[in-house]
DNA sequence: TCCCCGTGTAACAATTCCGTCATGTGGGTG
DNA sequence: CACCCACATGACGGAATTGTTACACGGGGA
């Protein structure tokens, strides 16, 4: 579970307070001042949570969040925002915003990163290393082994994060346009009957097992795990 | 078990009586009378451990060690607090600073010891002297000696300690990044390929007994390797 | 000083993997 | 029942990754 997390703040003590504690947890951190600067990170590349700061110089952190939560492509990023004390009940409103959750100052570091961990595993629960079983497929990111049945199977670097990714969200259609995203990455282009291929390629590993048959095709959608 | 030991404290008379009976047990003894000091001693090369006095002239121990726990280079080396009283909140907090462990002096050189050796074997199992044997395979740092089905394995020092690495963290992806980091050791520039030919020449001793298979390639993640 | 060992790097070889296309197949629909 | 569209499948060339070897360099030790 280290990820990648931009903290959008501009008091420097506080930025600098969770960066530290954040960077201590393993996690990878992007500094923005405000919501321009942080705007300008994201155009590059996308983290996996945002910590937005509630207030900031310009356009203020309600905004943005409202403004990342009407992007396609940042849509689906956390947001967990950071308020001051006295904003607090009112301004519940926050989550309208979109954020996911939000964490009023003064906070622990150990409230902090046990709210990234829930949020994370909430919206995007591939980027922990938390093995994941479903039907005697066991997957587990810490040794990137996949084992069906007591018996290992081989997966190629894109079959592995596919199915990592599909286990981490069964029971539920992605789309080919979706896959690309949350699997290829951000930032790609590859056609999307690409997609198909991997699918072929994942399910004949699989097919040692016989947990081929839960990859199911979702005709004119997408692709669907079962969860058993 | 001859680790290096930086021991933070600012009076003498404990100083002295710690650093001896480190001494005494094999620990090379690094000697550090406030935070400062210690962190100029840091920047040059990294100790295995850290001894820190709770309260120091200047930044204090507490300070201190969420330093170190930021810091992605000094991120991994266990601390041990020492501190004056028992007062359980200051132990609770103590622990929140990223500390492994905590002494309450006055303690005996026996539990200072013991605690070292605890600390070592949870965060860095391949810094201990424990002999370690997989699939009937043998590494003893003690007398630095691997045995594979009764044979001696002669091995060059980095591959020792990439196999030692190796054998006290199994089934576990290690990167070329981090077996730089964990192997090589701080402040080293050397290019992530080289990794690949230490496995090449670790593979190659471990041919003659057949352990080669041990060392496993993931690729486009790094290397592995089997517990069985 | 010379030699030897260990090391890091570069170069080349060998795999493996990836994306795309061509073609086959099957289901839904009019 | 035929047609069309979406998906399945297999093959292939090229890219990316890893394996392997050779070599130069530097630091002890004889």
């Amino acid at each position: 579970m280290n990820s990648i997390v931009l903290v959008v703040e501009d008091e420097p003590a506080i930025q600098e307070l969770v960066a530290v504690n954040l960077e201590h947890a393993g996690h990878q951190v992007w500094r923005a001042s405000s919501a321009e600067e942080a705007d300008a990170m994201v155009r590059d590349a996308l983290p996996d949570v945002i910590l937005l700061d509630w207030m900031l110089p310009g356009t203020s952190g309600l905004a943005y969040a409202r403004r990342l939560r009407g992007t396609e492509r940042t849509r689906r990023i956390p947001i967990i925002m950071l308020t001051a004390r006295a904003e607090e009940r009112d301004k519940i409103e926050g989550l309208e915003s979109g954020a996911d959750d939000y964490l009023t100052k003064p906070f622990s570091p150990k409230e902090l990163l046990a709210r990234i961990k829930a949020v994370l595993r909430r919206r995007a629960p591939e980027l922990t290393d938390d093995a994941v079983e479903i039907a005697g497929l066991r997957l587990d990111p810490a040794t990137h082994r996949v084992i069906g049945d007591g018996r290992e199977i081989a997966l190629g670097p894109t079959e592995f994060r596919m199915l990592h990714f599909f286990m981490t969200h069964p029971e539920r259609v992605h789309s080919r346009a979706q896959l690309l995203d949350r699997v290829w990455g951000d930032h790609v282009f590859v056609e999307e009957r690409t997609v198909d291929v991997h699918i072929r390629r994942l399910r004949q590993a699989l097919e040692a097992s016989g947990h081929d048959r839960l990859i199911e095709t979702v005709r004119s959608s997408g692709y669907r795990m079962r969860a058993a």
